[in-house]
DNA sequence: CGGCGTGGTGTG
DNA sequence: CACACCACGCCG
């Protein structure tokens, strides 16, 4: 009689890991190739004919990482879904975006792996589904959103407007609700052509043939805390290309069932009597004077020299904006600071 | 926040 | 000497 550990048990669970080791952890990494091989050994007299060489197989379903999961597409080489969790604690910390390298995920296997030279120079850029400013709070983390495995080819202005706001949005929600899920991928949709048939296509770029997504979805999912309120989601399907500031969120909203049918997948199997989140929050995206002035924030706290917080200053100008109070403080605590430095220096040189 | 390109240094 | 890599500076 077969026990809770013969051969036939241990031989569906690795065709549902399909070979590949799922997890982080090197410990559990070592564990499973064990196992892998105590499994081969013991299949081996049994194997039919048909078994001899394996069966074809889609390798890992669903790859695990500190504040991240995905599904990978291994013939796109791109995910298929990326699904995160957003709170309040998480988005307060130090890692630096500075020190992260893309780079193919190591837990992919080659052939199956994009590499940066595929997005080099193809005109298009590198876009996170987990964005690195989502895991501010582990440098670990954010080191993992850097692997080419949550990476799809974006467009340049899309990545940094757009969808840059819609991502801002998402951490801005955990300000009103204590629970934020947000599930993002890539979608190739039919564009029907002059004679009116449908197709699907979509361009691959480099050596690997990366998958260029036409659309790229998010599915936003907020809850409060001790509260009896349903859950409030949002579906959202945006065109790969420029989107101006003039756009708003609501004009890509879709219904949950209709980005269902585009994707194939089911969002949030068991749960159920969604609100809209727009009805209930207005998903109203930055526009583009406070994105501006955000910026300006950013270049400001990273400015080394006093010309360098100037110009940014003298921009804003420019374009006709007036600083709020945090960058006015932020202009004036650097500027002490900066002619402190030289100060120095100059004392340095002197003696 | 989201990205890119380049120039200097390290390596075989 | 050619190439890989990283720090830094640049843009929206």
């Amino acid at each position: 009689m077969s026990g809770p550990f013969s051969s036939r048990l241990f031989s569906r669970r690795r065709s549902f890991l399909g070979g590949f080791v799922v997890g982080a952890t090197a410990a559990g990494a070592s564990c499973l190739a064990a196992l892998q091989l105590w499994d081969r050994r013991r299949e081996e007299p049994e194997k039919s004919p048909l078994e001899e060489f394996g069966f074809p197989r889609a390798g890992a379903e669903v790859r695990r990482y500190l504040n991240h999961a995905l599904s990978y597409d291994q013939a796109k080489k791109t995910p298929r879904w990326v699904i995160e969790h957003l709170s309040k604690d998480k988005l307060d910390g130090i890692a630096d975006r500075q020190h992260c390298k893309f780079k193919p995920d190591p837990n992919i296997p080659k052939i199956f792996s994009a590499s940066n030279e595929d997005y080099y120079k193809s005109g298009w850029s590198r876009g996170h589904m987990a964005p690195a400013g989502d895991n501010k709070f582990s440098t670990e983390a954010m080191a993992e959103t850097f692997y080419l495995s949550n990476i799809v080819p974006q467009n340049y202005e899309n990545n940094a407007g757009f969808w840059n706001r819609l991502e801002m949005y998402c951490r801005d929600l955990t300000k009103k609700y204590d629970d934020v899920w947000v599930v993002s991928g890539p979608l190739v949709l039919p564009e029907t052509q002059e004679d009116g048939r449908k197709r699907v296509s979509y361009q691959v770029i480099g050596k690997d043939d990366v998958a260029v997504p036409s659309h790229l979805y998010k599915v936003i999912l907020a809850r409060q805390q001790d509260s009896a309120e349903a859950l409030a989601v949002g579906a959202f399907v945006v065109p790969n290309i420029p989107i101006g500031f003039d756009r708003q969120l609501p004009e890509y909203q879709v219904q949950l069932e209709e980005l269902e049918k585009m994707s194939g997948l089911i969002f949030f199997p068991g749960a159920d009597g969604f609100k809209d989140l727009c009805e209930e929050d207005g998903c109203r995206l930055i526009q583009l004077e406070e994105f501006k002035l955000y910026i300006a924030g950013r270049r400001m706290k990273n400015a080394r020299n006093l010309q360098k917080v100037e110009k940014i200053m003298s921009e804003l100008r420019e374009a006709d904006i007036k600083p709020d109070d945090y960058l006015t403080s932020l202009y004036e605590q650097k500027r002490k600071e900066l002619s402190v430095e030289t100060n120095d220096q100059q004392e340095r040189r002197r003696g």
